[in-house]
DNA sequence: AGTCTAAACGGAATCTATTCCGCTTACAAG
DNA sequence: CTTGTAAGCGGAATAGATTCCGTTTAGACT
């Protein structure tokens, strides 16, 4: 049982290292690492646009000319793999949310932007079993992008609340996993109305009485 | 890429069969089919609760003194055999609803319900990534269970409805999916608090205004 | 009882995931 | 320009999942 999965260390200064606190941390990532990490990347999403997200590591592994070994230090579990693949693509629906904001009314692009998130998910992530798994299991969903979608939803969120549509209890965090979990019950891009209903009746939750 | 799987023919008379309609139907299942699936299940059970989901198969059809193809002839997917070992205390959920429904008004009675359900998918299926991957994975979340699950609820639902605490719109169905997803996407029973404000947003989301 | 057929079986064969570790290399310090 | 060393690498080895197919058997029919 794989629980406790290996954390590469990121560049970021002061994350928790066991020693000394406040200490200049060690070196960066090594220039041939950095090499191999976007061969991977883009192998990655060459392969699984063209096969979908089931392609054997050691395809992926062989057309970025590495071996499977390398996949797994810098892509632990294959779901970080995929996101990674498809991070420029989460992050136009982040994006979206300004663009949302701009040319819309609260309610509507809030409501909006919920739809877009959904789609996203099912589109892209939905075509694995195991991303589901993932995104589902724990601790950081969708790591790093995770507080992205945060700020972006939470940008909404609170033009809808200042509008006085929705009610301020709700955290955009909250509404977020809420929202994958629909995504991720829901299944298949088809099922559309039935998730469209979810996603009704939590908006419904979301809104001042 | 393993997305439309064998199903097996069940025994009900009227099933979808190609053929011609309204034909009595082939032959049931053999006798020793029906032994070793029920041994199966016993195995199954034993060894889920004693190492936990994981089991390799290998380990099962061991115990139950069968060959693993069997096992995949039973049980498609992994899922299929953890839902079924752990169907006694699905059905436990189910019940509670109507004795829910006798001890509490209502609204109380259809809250608590989501409250147990929840428990129980967190709980039982939490354990495993897999499960919930395939409760996720499109079409029949819980298979025959769902059914019953949709009863149960619904009539917590039709109560809630009568005493016009809840809106009509929203289908026992909907509802489930939309708990199973807040059991997937906040994981692990730690996260209890966010689920809660989760469970919260939804309720508030059916009631009537 | 004997025969026939579809259902069911088992487990070897195959495929993929994941780990592990000895070798290689970037790069900082001298 | 050396050299020391931790970071990084590859891919063989291991382990488990899943398929496949030749063999066995329940049970219907005679």
């Amino acid at each position: 049982m794989p629980l406790a999965q290996a954390e590469r260390v990121s560049r970021r200064k002061d994350t928790d290292v066991p020693q000394a606190a406040g200490q200049a941390n060690k070196r960066g990532p090594r220039s041939d690492a950095m090499r191999n990490r976007a061969r991977l990347l883009a192998a990655a999403a060459e392969l699984f646009i063209a096969h979908g997200p089931d392609v054997p590591y050691t395809e992926i592994a062989k057309a970025a000319k590495v071996g499977v070994g390398t996949i797994y230090r810098h892509f632990p579990t294959r779901e970080e793999l995929i996101e990674a693949a498809y991070r420029s693509e989460l992050d136009a629906v982040c994006e979206a949310a300004g663009d949302l904001q701009a040319s819309r009314p609260p309610e509507e692009a809030l409501r909006a932007w919920m739809d877009r998130f959904i789609e996203y998910m099912t589109t892209k992530l939905g075509l694995s079993d195991a991303i589901r798994a993932v995104v589902a299991s724990g601790g950081n969903p969708f790591a790093q992008s995770r507080d992205k979608l945060n700020v972006a939803l939470g940008t909404l969120l609170d033009a809808a609340n200042a509008a006085g549509v929705t009610r301020r209890e709700v955290s955009a965090d909250d509404l977020l996993m809420t929202l994958s979990g629909i995504a991720m019950a829901a299944g298949a891009p088809d099922q559309q109305e039935q998730m469209q209903r979810m996603i009704d009746l939590v908006f419904e939750g979301l809104r001042s009485r």
